[in-house]
RNA sequence: UGGGCCGUCGACUAAUGGUAGGUCAAGUGCCUUUGGAGCACUUUGUCUAGGUUCGAAUCCUAGCGGCCCAGCCA
């Protein structure tokens, strides 16, 4: 990554982010030397689900701090529970996060620490600070105690050291049922902190692991598995999300047990967007049951599907870097994230013409069958990208949205009457509408003026207040166009009527196709994955979906839209 | 109501005892062959009450509000 700052013009540096917390604990550490100038930082996904705009979030942070301090950052699966972890899922993480534009130092999995977790169990075991207990689940649960009552400790809890050794071996070598004894640290059942009540620290599961296969019928826990995975890697500083807060101390007491390097959790705010459900499970049943059409669905949030939809790395990556990273539980616009994404596609996208509801227009004084080139710009932000030829004739499509029989107040496009230029062509003027039995327009046939070519103002000086786009008629390609709106209908998906399932916000407006959009020529073979915009209404990115000569686009993100906002005003009070 | 964490413009985030700033959103104007982009300007904020201090968003006390924790998930 570019990890250059800005100067000022004073010679002092200035931040090119803004400033957080954790960076000021990192620096602190390198200012202390506290691990010999050094910063380690990992990447800790499980392998349960596809990688979400959340994650981009950690992702750019892990590496993103690293690289600022010249450190190193691993990847790292946290395969501790083969009944939820498949490879597919394993592959898609590597992907998403070499297309974020991250490049890992170490690959690892949780899985790799197996033996050496296993061996730091019997020395705990030998140490009296763990020990195997029978009770089942639900027993334990009521020895647990509740928020404000301590818990009890389990009549197992003092075992011989013999005893548990042999147990823990016997449960290793798989003489044990599922769920018939777990192994659990030896702490104290009545702490105020519920994860320091004698936590599980392994439990049986006579699984197929994608990894290990079916040499392991016990898997370690997850709080006793991260710390040490992060130890053993000697991370430096491992970030993580606020609800584990809790966990740190038994983060810390493991360590210090084992009297391993000491690795220190760092907990930062989870990223939260509004009409968005980041939540694995969630995401989960929303491809299991159906309502979208898989992981990487372009209304999903998941980085597969943004990728799909039409977003760029850079875009993902400026966002984050931009909305900062604190301890505070927030929800954040989407309007942001959007906003990056059109400032990056703004500089980015070649512009074309397309016409997603057509109207047919016709000059009645052009010339039956004269066909003209129009020399189009590619793209105004970016001089060096050139220009094409767009050919114009007699007869046109228009947007739908471009003309009104009656005008409101403020509608600057066509009507009855009234003349606006087409894009690199001429000025038309509206001289007579075609309506059919419902009294819909169907066809507008205007006159052109030939001293407008291409952009020349007229000799009389006159001006018009808009430019529409357009689409030679017998030029034309067809299209199926994809126009998606956010995937709930609510800010707050998780926020349903009693009764109800988070199901029940889903927006059933969220994918409009258009099976018959006219697009320019150029368009006939863009390959999948190319974005453009679609001057006057968005950006739109090819989906693998195409095939040749019927192109699929997806909408990444609409313009702005002035003048949608002008008509969705209340009327003013007189 | 046990423990942990957090309260700064509408949203997100800076200011680490010394000018409350930035981004998004909203609004106004300029510009424009995209009602796009760009440029300029504007509005709105330190949860409350006390205290310490020359000076408090920052430190202290007490309230109030929000989030997380009772998986053999992570």
């Amino acid at each position: 990554m570019n990890a250059s700052q800005p100067q000022a013009e004073a010679g002092a540096p200035v931040e090119s982010r803004p400033s957080n917390f954790i960076r000021a604990i990192i620096m602190q550490d390198l200012k202390t030397n506290k691990y010999d100038g050094r910063v380690q930082t990992r990447f800790p996904p499980e392998p349960n689900g596809y990688l979400h705009i959340g994650h981009a979030k950690a992702i750019c942070l892990d590496f993103g701090l690293a690289d600022e301090f010249g450190g190193k950052t691993n990847l790292r699966f946290d395969d501790t529970n083969p009944e939820k972890e498949e490879q597919e899922y394993v592959d898609s993480i590597m992907e998403d996060v070499r297309w974020l534009g991250f490049h890992w130092d170490g690959l690892f999995y949780a899985s790799d620490y197996f033996d050496q977790l296993y061996e730091w169990a019997l020395q705990l075991i030998r140490a009296g600070k763990a020990y195997v207990d029978d009770l089942s689940a639900d027993e334990m649960r009521e020895y647990r105690g509740t928020l404000t009552q301590p818990g009890r400790d389990s009549p197992y809890r003092n075992r011989s050291i013999e005893e548990n050794l042999d147990l823990f071996q016997r449960m290793r070598a798989g003489e044990f049922r599922d769920g018939s004894r777990v192994l659990r640290a030896k702490i104290d059942m009545a702490s105020p902190n519920l994860n320091l009540r004698d936590p599980v620290m392994y439990r049986i599961l006579h699984a197929e692991h994608h990894r290990t296969g079916d040499k392991w019928c016990i898997y370690p826990m997850y709080d006793y598995a991260h710390g040490q995975s992060d130890s053993l890697e000697r991370v430096t500083h491992s970030m993580c999300t606020l609800e584990f807060e809790d966990h740190r101390p038994l983060y810390n007491w493991f360590i210090q047990q084992l009297g391993i390097f000491p690795s220190q959790q760092i907990e930062f705010d989870r990223l939260n967007l509004t009409y968005t459900l980041l939540s694995k499970r969630k995401l989960l049943q929303l491809v299991n049951e159906g309502h979208v059409r898989g992981w990487d669905d372009p209304r999903m949030p998941t980085l597969s599907g943004i990728r799909r939809r039409g977003y760029t790395p850079e875009a993902i990556r400026n966002f984050c870097s931009s909305i900062g990273v604190s301890k505070t539980n927030g929800t954040l616009e989407l309007a942001m994230l959007e906003h990056f994404v059109r400032e990056d596609l703004n500089q980015h996208a070649p512009r074309v013409m397309a016409v997603l509801r057509p109207l047919k227009l016709v000059i009645d004084n052009y010339p039956e069958n004269q066909v003209e080139e129009m020399e189009a710009v590619n793209n105004p932000e970016d001089p060096a990208a050139g220009t094409r030829k767009v050919p114009f004739s007699r007869v046109l499509h228009i947007e739908q949205d471009d003309f009104r029989e009656h005008p409101p107040k403020q509608y600057f496009r066509l009507s009855p009457g009234r003349e606006v230029r087409l894009r690199y062509a001429y000025f038309v003027k509206c001289k007579e509408v075609v309506k059919n039995e419902k009294g819909e327009a169907i066809e507008v046939h205007c006159t052109y003026d030939p001293a407008t070519r291409g952009g020349n103002t007229p000799p009389d000086g006159r001006k018009v207040k808009a430019t529409i786009h357009w689409v030679s008629a017998a030029h034309a390609i067809d299209a199926e166009v994809r126009l998606y709106d956010t995937l709930f209908s609510r800010a707050d998906p998780n926020q349903s009527q009693e009764g109800k399932e988070f199901t029940s916000n889903l927006n059933p407006d969220s994918l409009q196709v258009i099976n018959k959009a006219k697009l320019e020529t150029s368009l006939l073979n863009a390959s999948p994955g190319s974005r453009y915009q679609f001057e006057r209404l968005g950006y739109f990115c090819v989906d693998r979906d195409s095939s040749p000569g019927k192109p699929v686009f997806n909408r990444t993100v609409a313009l702005k839209d002035t003048w949608a906002k002008i008509e969705k005003r209340p009327p003013e009070k007189p």
